[in-house]
RNA sequence: GGAGAGGUGGCCGAGUGGUUGAAGGCGCACGCUUGGAAAGCGUGUAAAGGGGAAACUCUUUCAUGGGUUCGAAUCCCAUUCUCUCCGCCA
């Protein structure tokens, strides 16, 4: 969420910004609302200093005059709550500006390749797809996920769950022990707030799974990332800023609807409903944030350099960005069965504007009171991970080498093939 | 699920109707002291919003929302969260 009082100073800036992102908001309605809003609360003010004397003055012959201003401070009250109220709903549905290093653009065709790293392995037979290699070694079903729950899941079985644990402890591992990060085990259910503080909510609903708790109207939410429980840690917090960095890591299921996506990725894992994401939540001081969205994105590669995987970063441009993003690389890993890099992890500085719908704030030395800039990023997509080495690490048989680096955690088992 | 206790500033904690935005402590900042540090001493230190170029000033805020009152952190009601005991349970 943008500040108030800098779209007003800067009503242009904000405009132009935004227009970058392809989405329409109404400024002028903006605009006239806030003025309203301003004007009821100086009228309010107004009466209530009025009121305040009298009741100093303990003056009996005025408290009837003091009644009277009473109800009529609670009209324009009424009135100006409802401005606000509009307001906040206009103000929580506009995204976050893109930086100016953030390359213009209308969708994913106009992102950007910045580099690319790792060997694209070649074979000497038709590399088969994920499921295909996973069905034939009867550790991946999705006929039985359908069954039991519906499409869009799957059951990991056998040597590919051994596989998918080891990949989540190897990766928690490295960025704990190696990149500095706490590890955290959160809740999987987020409140409404929450949602709201890192911008899932009002916006995407749609694509959040809503959990049914109580009768009560205390809505609450599968995380559709961990970045929604990670971030919000400081949600509400003045930290001291000799704490800062906080560094948060955590594995977890990820829930989402994928509403958009009909008929997308239908075969397969690529997109499920639910699905493991080891989360990176950086927490810094504001101008540290691209930094701090580097030495991320490192995090991320490194996890594939080990794992001695093909991947490429790209950038993101203006209008394929998240809704609180300021600035996002994508990591794509090579998939020899599509031939060509799927999006494995995905790494946003979102500057001060979850830090603002959370009211997460810091204090610096001259004992001003700051709010925090917020950075999340996947290290790695777990799941995504474990397509990536079916597909590379493939053999002819069917069967799987398995990366020397996971070996000790895999029992130091090498292959993974049929029983 | 039953019974009780409680939610006050960055943190801890006092405060039961009238300059209380709120004692005291911790923390933090600055200064003095010191060869340097620690200790000690002194000073300062809430947030949000409005007005103002600024200095500054006004309003609101003691979990949240209502109510009583000229006036509420303080009294009443509802909600919510936390803790303790009992019950149930992985």
């Amino acid at each position: 969420m943008h500040n108030l009082k800098e779209i007003r100073k800067n009503f242009e800036f904000f405009k132009k910004a935004l227009e970058k992102r392809s989405i329409d908001i109404d400024f002028d309605k903006l605009k006239d609302l806030d003025q309203k809003n301003r004007e009821f609360i100086q009228k309010k003010e107004l009466l209530e200093q009025k009121k305040k004397e009298i009741s100093k003055t303990k003056d009996k012959s005025l408290f009837a005059k003091s009644k009277e201003i009473s109800s009529e401070i609670e009209k324009i009250d009424t009135q100006q709550k409802s401005i606000k109220l509009d307001l906040d709903k206009l103000l929580s549905n506009i995204p976050n500006i893109p930086h100016k290093d953030v390359p213009l653009g209308k969708n994913e065709n106009d992102n950007m390749e910045l580099s690319k790293a790792g060997k694209i392995p070649e074979f000497s037979f038709n590399p088969k797809s994920h499921y295909e290699l996973g069905e034939k070694l009867n550790m991946l079903d999705f006929d039985l996920a359908t069954k039991t729950t519906g499409s869009r899941f799957v059951f990991v079985k056998d040597k590919l769950a051994l596989l998918e644990r080891a990949l989540s402890n190897f990766m928690l591992d490295i960025h704990v022990v190696k990149n500095g990060y706490e590890e955290i085990s959160p809740p999987l259910l987020a409140s409404e707030n929450t949602m709201f503080g890192t911008g899932q909510l009002p916006k995407f609903e749609n694509d959040q799974f809503e959990v049914k708790l109580d009768e009560n109207n205390n809505r609450k939410f599968l995380i559709p990332t961990a970045e929604v429980i990670l971030t919000n840690i400081v949600k509400d917090k003045i930290v001291d800023q000799k704490h800062l960095p906080l560094r948060y890591v955590a594995s977890t299921p990820c829930f989402r609807k994928e509403a958009g996506s009909y008929g997308k990725d239908t075969k397969g894992m690529i997109r499920q409903h639910q699905f493991y994401k080891v989360e990176m939540v950086s927490i810094v001081e504001q101008e540290k944030c691209l930094d701090e969205l580097e030495r991320m994105t490192n995090c991320a590669t490194g996890i594939l350099d080990l794992l001695e995987l093909p991947y490429r970063k790209v950038i993101l441009c203006s209008g394929d960005m998240g809704f609180s993003a300021e600035k996002t690389y994508d990591i794509e890993v090579w998939l020899p069965s599509e031939k060509r890099y799927r999006e494995i992890s995905s790494c946003s500085s979102c500057s001060t504007f979850q830090a603002i719908r959370m009211k997460a704030r810091y204090k610096n030395q001259k004992n001003e009171t700051l709010f925090l800039g917020t950075l999340n990023g996947s290290g790695l997509a777990v799941g995504r991970t474990l397509i990536a080495i079916l597909e590379n690490y493939q053999q002819k048989d069917g069967s799987i080498t398995i990366p020397k680096i996971l070996r000790p955690y895999m029992n130091n088992l090498e292959k993974i093939s049929i029983n």
